[in-house]
DNA sequence: ATACATGCAAAACATTTGCATAAGA
DNA sequence: TCTTATGCAAATGTTTTGCATGTAT
């Protein structure tokens, strides 16, 4: 199973979502599309601004901000925030899921953490609270640039 | 001891900590720590500009901006990002730690999470990063809110 | 007395919205 | 054809900045 099937998967699956509920499927959203399922780096708007700009030249920044709240909106893309940077997007993982941030390139990646349920669950215990979903980003340095 | 010497003795913290460093110690300032310091509920910055004007008239939004900087840049505040809300604050508690956060009162709160360092140490070895900090928020429902 | 902080207004960003036109269904 | 999406520009909201004045030290 390569990574193109993958993403040609992912894009049909999300293009049948759109078209079941009614939504149009225009160039523009095929290629914001295509910029977040083929980004590993879970792109600012900007970047896809940018990416979308080299094959489709017309395509304007509210364009890509109406997308991105539309594919919230059906759950189709994750919004990361965190303190001390803009937000990021996860076109692949829609779903609640940690991150790890690399503050000195901006890199971010998905680590596994085996405990985060167990943990979801010591804290919905102890508080009372129902838990519906969380944003779990770890800081730090990647190996890369502690060599630097 | 009492809350309201907590409170006295975080304040006299935070100026020792500015004096030292050759900050000036004004009424403006003395009045946003103030407003930080007594809030439990993780304020916003104009949660703090409101509560601050209404003994200090005066103050403008500009050196409540200015002056949460200054705390973050000496580490007495803590800046709450997360997706679908502005930032928070917590002067109380300024280093990292987990918060649970009422998606329909906006309430937010500091659970005891007895299982993040496990996990932080987990991330870090799987992955080769070095963790400074992180970010983790629980998103739900508070008690309260589930009865209504 | 002399820096530094304040407060105002303007600027800089990021994001959203209104509306005329273009285009998917 | 008919409705929705696009793209532009204007509006909105948030945070930062420049600068004259005030004030802590």
């Amino acid at each position: 199973m390569s990574k193109m099937n993958n993403s040609q998967t992912r894009l049909d699956e999300i293009l049948a979502k759109l078209r079941q509920r009614d939504f149009r499927i225009t160039p523009q959203r095929i290629a914001i599309l295509k910029a977040f399922i083929q980004s590993q780096n879970h792109p600012s708007i900007e970047q896809v601004y940018e990416d979308v700009k080299v094959n489709f030249p017309t395509t304007s920044l509210a364009t890509v901000y109406k997308t991105v709240n539309l594919l919230k909106e059906i759950g189709e893309i994750l919004e990361i925030s965190f303190a001390g940077g803009g937000n990021r997007y996860d076109g692949n993982r829609p779903y609640s899921h940690p991150h790890l941030i690399c503050t000195q390139c901006n890199k971010i990646i998905d680590p596994q953490v085996s405990l985060l349920d167990q943990m979801t669950a010591e804290v919905a215990k102890a508080t009372g609270y129902r838990i519906d979903s969380h944003q779990v980003q770890f800081l730090g340095v990647c190996p890369s640039c502690q060599k630097k």
